[in-house]
DNA sequence: CCGAAATAGTGTTTTTATATTACAATGCCC
DNA sequence: GGGCATTGTAATATAAAAACACTATTTCGG
């Protein structure tokens, strides 16, 4: 094939599939999805790691466990992943003051700046995603709207 | 904890993460993905596998591969699905006329029935979740702005 | 204060999904 | 007929997610 684009065969009826939200978010997210690995798997970082990181960032002195039913993650799930980022220098753990089984999360001054270039990174792409929709307000009722849909 | 909700604290900023249409989705397709195995998974059938029963029941004769390209799927993740599919008496494998390589796939008297009942099960949970929305005019933009967002 | 129950972090294991690679059989093109 | 692409398959690898048990702590009722 010349070309990367895996064009989906016209001619195959999706029946149902076409009209359930829940396949057509699973295409969608699949594209960021990967949009998003090629763009910051240099940078080791997975969509998963990158909202640690901006869970973090806005707010210093979290808990693993606070961090994780923020992103609806399990606790256990944390590890792995912090243990990551603190070797990577972009967090780091604390012992929380007041106690003595859980740490407090803080970002390193690298992860400082280095949370800035990953997500000017991830705001292009973002926005290059935006420009197919009509106007912000668009925007913003897609937001809106996939908000309400992740609710349970 | 009393009930199931688990309730995001609202006291954390999610900063980034709450203007970005990827981690929207990915909430929102966490969201439908669950409730979907919650409602399927008695009948051992997750999403992927009604993905593929549902294009080879409008689809009659499909090739595996043609399946797999349709979906985005690797054709080697056809075989495991569709031996389950086989095992299940949902489709089956018949040979391709014109081409011994390939086989061609095709619904099953009892996959017939059992489609049906899936998915009358899949579209109750889909209204249940339109009804969110305010009209059918808002599902259907939805459902043009999820395809618009799952091209690359 | 004591003891029961709940919670935080961790390690271990299992499951699930997805990707990669290799290969035999077959088809297609020149 | 010979070279090359394609189909289904197997065997891995990889990765992400979930389940479970364990220790050290905290919390809370009495």
């Amino acid at each position: 094939m010349a070309d990367d684009t895996k064009k989906t065969d016209p001619s195959v009826d999706f029946g149902i599939l076409n009209s359930l939200m829940g396949y057509r978010l699973r295409r969608a997210q699949m594209n960021f999805f990967s949009k998003f690995s090629d763009l910051c798997s240099d940078l080791g970082i997975s969509p998963g790691l990158f909202a640690i990181i901006a869970i973090v960032e806005r707010n210093p002195g979290l808990t693993q466990t606070a961090v994780a039913q923020a992103l609806g993650n399990d606790r256990s799930a944390m590890v792995a992943a912090v243990d990551k980022l603190e070797q990577m220098d972009i967090i780091e753990r604390r012992p929380a003051k007041n106690d003595r089984r859980s740490y407090a999360l803080f970002m390193t001054k690298h992860g400082q700046t280095f949370f800035k270039t990953l997500s000017t990174r991830v705001m292009e792409h973002e926005q290059s995603m935006a420009a197919r929709l009509k106007d912000d307000k668009e925007l913003d009722w897609l937001l809106k709207t996939l908000d309400i849909l992740s609710k349970n």
